[in-house]
DNA sequence: CGTTCCCTTGACACTGTTCAACACTGGTGG
DNA sequence: CCACCAGTGTTGAACAGTGTCAAGGGAACG
């Protein structure tokens, strides 16, 4: 553990489990080399913390937003209305990920962002992040790589709801979440805690209600996985992320090591 | 015109239609701004042309490629294989695209791109790219405003292809190509030429061959778009954007003028 | 204790797929 | 020059996968 100078902010901040700059470093870490230089000039980023409850607006398409925000702790998603008033969600967002990180370059949000758990927050002020990017190449760096995971992550999206069917892409999802959790540090003992709903689910993986129940139930009686409130275990990780056809070298991770 | 030394590439590249990095800049500038200095550095860009036919693979998944591409002619996409066999498009990309620009900062290609068309591609070491990058940040930003954008699309390709039905997924997807197409400067008298087969459009939109025939069958009874051969014309472009759901935002184009 | 949200179940309708067949086209080789 | 072939577009019919509607039950919450 390395000193710092203590600020108000941080007295706030160490009530937290991490610092929230920890979570950030974390997160890139997995994904990019972040020397220590490096890692101490993203300390230094001012990160304004915030909750949210479940099921909360965090930002809405059309807005412009002067910053963006790391997620702490939750799960957060981006999602899009049709103009039947479907919903899609096109991504999940855990502890570490950058959500909105486009909105660097990308004035107008073309997407919605809501919190599906409860959940922190980190606001980052895009002035702050353009000035580190100018400061610091490999950071920069980082952060274009991110938002380029997610890009391969939306790819992969793309394929898992256009040609996949039910099954397969239920299990599919379930994979992504676990190794996404579980990569950010958030799977304790093989389980996963999800307090989602099975209709924001559905949104996700493009399918009613109805049928993702019935899904999620093929898939327990196929002892893939057990569901207890919001616990998710998956018992037959092999099995799962066969029925799932899933393979994680979309993600992009640095240490790619998956075993369950 | 500017007056620039002629070096043997250029020779070349001259039989064609334009210079390459003109196709490069035209899109960087309808996305970015990009200074007459910035520009004067992208013609300074190697760029190896090469011609491909219809169908032939460009990229595979897997692959670890050393230079980049744009698309100087014809049609692109980026796909992905299920397990199963199934193919799905994951996008298209036209004249001035950079379609694997991603490819700079992620290693191993986790989706394979192919010619739809007949086409002429731009070969761009990721060095050059780097570098180019280092020297010129507005430029740098205007790339990773590029991948950005693919992200966008991605998202919405996701909602297109999980939430709405068949009709409204291939106007949406008509008209976004007609739009890319006609930012890129490539059509004609209201007509796109795309010699693209329904195959292939139903991988695009995540339908069968035949559901697509129909689904086009059913555009054109309605008046929407009339085809003649490889040749598509929006006969009513209001009524072929809202049957297709389509609001141009999420293609961050500077000047959205997208009245045809 | 009622309300609300969520999960669950059944019946049924509908969208889209699969299979099979045929027409049209352009290319190829005898 | 013609026969053949492969690729593509088109059509019909049967079928599978998913959505919709409706209703009941359980848990959380005010």
């Amino acid at each position: 553990m390395q000193v710092r100078p203590v600020t108000p902010t941080e007295v706030t901040k160490s009530l937290c489990p991490a610092f929230s700059s920890d979570v950030l470093i974390r997160k890139l870490r997995g994904i990019a080399d972040i020397s220590d230089d490096d890692a101490a000039a993203l300390e230094g980023l001012t990160i304004q913390e915030k909750d949210v409850p479940a099921n909360r607006d965090i930002l809405i398409q059309g807005d412009r937003p002067t910053n963006s925000f790391v997620v702490l702790d939750g799960v957060v998603c981006s999602y899009k209305h049709t103009g039947e008033g479907k919903r899609q969600i096109t991504s999940f967002f855990v502890a570490g990920d950058l959500p909105d990180l486009h909105g660097i370059h990308l004035t107008v949000m073309d997407c919605s962002f809501s919190s599906m758990t409860p959940g922190r927050l980190g606001l980052i002020r895009h002035s702050a992040l353009r000035s580190i990017c100018e400061q610091r190449p490999r950071v920069a760096a980082a952060f274009w790589r991110s938002t380029l995971i997610d890009a391969a992550i939306y790819r992969e999206w793309v394929t898992n709801v256009g040609r996949r069917d039910a099954y397969a892409r239920t299990a599919h999802m379930l994979c992504e979440l676990i190794v996404r959790l579980r990569f950010a540090g958030r799977i304790e003992d093989h389980v996963a805690d999800l307090p989602i709903t099975q209709a924001a689910f559905g949104d996700a993986v493009g399918l009613s209600v109805v049928h993702v129940n019935r899904t999620l139930q093929a898939l327990r009686r196929d002892g893939l996985i057990a569901m207890s409130g919001t616990k998710l275990r998956a018992l037959d990780w092999p099995g799962l992320v066969r029925a799932g056809d899933f393979d994680p070298t979309y993600l992009h991770l640095k240490d790619p090591d998956v075993a369950f």
